[in-house]
RNA sequence: UGGGGAUUGGUGUAACGGUAGCACGACUGACUCUGGAUCAGUUAGUCUAGGUUCGAAUCCUAGAUCCCCAGCCA
């Protein structure tokens, strides 16, 4: 038995407790800015962070790295800790940058008293100038100011004396280093607004630079694991830590995750959101952790997929089927079995006596006996789908057609020997077939085979229900690809939702609850949504079946 | 033109100088009262060129390609 493979991650934390680095504790945490939702991105470091936690028998927080207040929100940091919650985690701490404000002050004053941070009175665009270009940048001139000058006026910044914008703490480090992180950054501008956590406290507010490498100090972090456009900074992490003297966590970086036919970044979704391209940060079509809980996923298929795509540094780019086949694999095994049309037409049996009414057994989940049975009634007019029949069916079609005998789920055979059709669209309003009683249940006493089971439900027993039929986003693996001159938005698929109000479901489904998942049978799994209302179903699709005729009728097509 | 990373089947991901493996997909077939599920099989890969070595995905040299960095965003 080959040992199970491990990440570089696991790699470098296994080392670390070897020769005792960390004094053998592992502790990570899981630092959103709460400035939008959680997406499914996130998914992948909140279950690398806790996982982690999880598997050395360490400890992982969760931390708000709110240092910009102009961006950030209560209603975020909610969403948040909900998602995280859904997801099925606890972090052992709750804690927020903002918290740590004061210690980051004092330790601002502490490099201005070593002479490694000044008090900048440049403006933006001259901080940018100054910065320089791939050959060097040159000094401030406010770079030589002396120590007493910088503290005076570092505190003067604090007491609010100055307006937005007019000057910055910055770190003495080297105008000319090619890491631009290291030209002097900026540890705190002068911002004066309202934070959702501290309030009106602050008038000057540190950089992420600044903060993040003293909260993962101040919280004793050992592994601090971020994205690869962080890497950049690690040398500024470092020096940030060293020159305060302080413990110093080990930072290590990794690839963020991406998907096809969605936008994972935040300016994006929080684009789609507020140019209305969908209905909100909870959309059932979002990439966000609120929109995919909506949309039926659960939180098990969530954390298997971000168990099955790895941890690397290498950028790539997780097909969506990968996803969906995890969620698949976990409803298959947990969720009941129901009938529901979605595009019903009606059929009539003609040799049904009128007025009876039976009652079948279902199998509520094939894989899971102990889920039991339940009754559906079954008269002599139904519901099927209208993809089930075709007038003249073509090659390898084996559902209903003119003539041709098929099974009705647990009930029986039936054949179809006429049709009414509208008189103008010449489109089929009603079928007629006929039964075989022999068939009761669904096997012939003859043993003649049929080719095609259908699902059904019956006409005077069926509740009617709105199915909203979701697509993807993006109609291009990579919203990106697009004509010059035009941005992803010309890749939004006007399809990605289809909402069906003339569904008919078994009655079995008359107590559905909002979030209950079910697989209609057939078709695919759906879920209750938030809107709906006893007497007023309302469902999505989380996902479809597997779909062989789908695959091999669009083979056809392309022929 | 500077710096930091990366590159293994279609997509991901292992192999840590010694048989290139696994998952997903795709394609066959079996089975089936869901064209679902399940089972069996097939397919297909080390960025390039040199070198070291009995032996290289792995080490060395040169090159190619891709990603990130010049916010008072994170």
């Amino acid at each position: 038995m080959p040992a199970p493979a491990r990440h570089f991650i696991q790699e470098i934390i296994d080392e670390d407790l070897k020769t005792g680095k960390f004094g053998g504790r592992v502790h990570t945490r899981f630092p959103p800015e709460p400035n939008g939702y959680l997406h499914i991105g996130h998914a992948k470091s909140i279950c690398l962070n806790f996982g982690l936690a999880a598997e050395y028998g360490g400890k992982c927080n969760l931390r708000f790295d709110d240092t910009n207040p102009v961006k950030e929100d209560i209603e975020y940091i909610n969403a948040i800790m909900e998602d995280v919650r859904w997801l099925g985690f606890q972090w052992d701490g709750l804690y927020y940058a903002s918290d740590y404000f004061e210690q980051l002050y004092q330790w601002a004053e502490q490099l201005i008293r070593a002479g490694k941070a000044y008090v900048c009175d440049l403006t933006p665009e001259q901080v940018a100038e100054y910065r320089g270009d791939l050959k060097g940048g040159k000094e401030s001139p406010y770079r030589n100011r002396s120590i007493e000058e910088n503290l005076d006026l570092f505190r003067r910044m604090r007491a609010g004396e100055f307006p937005d914008g007019s000057r910055t703490l910055r770190a003495k480090i080297d105008m000319n280093s090619p890491n631009f992180n290291l030209r002097d950054p900026v540890m705190y501008r002068i911002l004066h607004a309202e934070h959702p956590h501290v309030g009106n406290k602050w008038c000057i507010y540190p950089m992420y630079d600044w903060a993040h490498g003293q909260s993962d100090s101040i919280e004793g972090i050992t592994h601090s694991i971020c994205t690869l456009e962080f890497e950049n900074h690690r040398p500024l992490y470092d020096w940030f830590l060293d020159a305060l003297g302080i413990y110093h966590p080990r930072q290590i970086e990794f690839a963020r995750l991406n998907l096809t036919y969605t936008v994972l970044s935040k300016r994006r979704l929080v684009e789609l959101v507020t140019e209305g391209h969908v209905k909100g940060w909870d959309d059932p079509r979002m990439p966000t952790i609120a929109g995919i809980r909506r949309r039926g996923y659960t939180p098990e298929a969530i954390r298997q997929f971000c168990k099955d795509i790895g941890v690397a540094k290498f950028n790539s780019v997780i097909d969506i089927s990968r996803l969906e086949n995890c969620v698949r694999d976990d409803l298959n095994r947990r969720a009941p079995r129901v009938m529901g049309v979605l595009r019903p037409l009606k059929v009539v049996i003609d040799n049904y006596p009128e007025g009876q009414v039976e009652e079948f057994d279902a199998v509520n989940n094939p894989e899971d006996a102990s889920a039991g049975t339940r009754k559906v009634p079954f008269s002599k007019v139904l519901y099927i789908e209208q993809e089930d029949f075709r007038e003249s069916p073509p090659k390898d079609y084996f559902r209903l057609a003119p003539g041709r005998e098929v099974r009705l789920r647990y009930a029986y055979f039936i054949k179809c020997v006429g049709m009414t059709k509208d008189e103008k669209t010449g489109a089929v309003t009603e079928l007629h077939c006929t039964y075989d009683p022999a068939t009761r249940g669904g096997n012939a006493p003859d043993n003649r085979k049929v080719k095609a089971t259908l699902h059904w439900v019956s006409a005077a027993h069926a509740l009617k229900a709105e199915v909203r039929l979701y697509d993807y986003l993006f109609t291009k693996p990579d919203p990106d690809d697009v004509p010059e001159g035009q941005d992803y938005r010309a890749n939004l698929n006007p399809q990605s939702l289809v909402t069906l109000t003339d569904c008919r479901l078994e009655p079995s489904l008359a107590a559905a609850k909002p979030g209950d998942r079910f697989q209609f049978e057939r078709l695919g799994y759906f879920c209750v949504d938030p809107d709906s209302k006893p007497g007023a179903l309302v469902f999505n699709r989380t996902v479809t079946l597997r779909d062989t005729w789908a695959k091999i009728e669009s083979a056809q097509k392309k022929k």
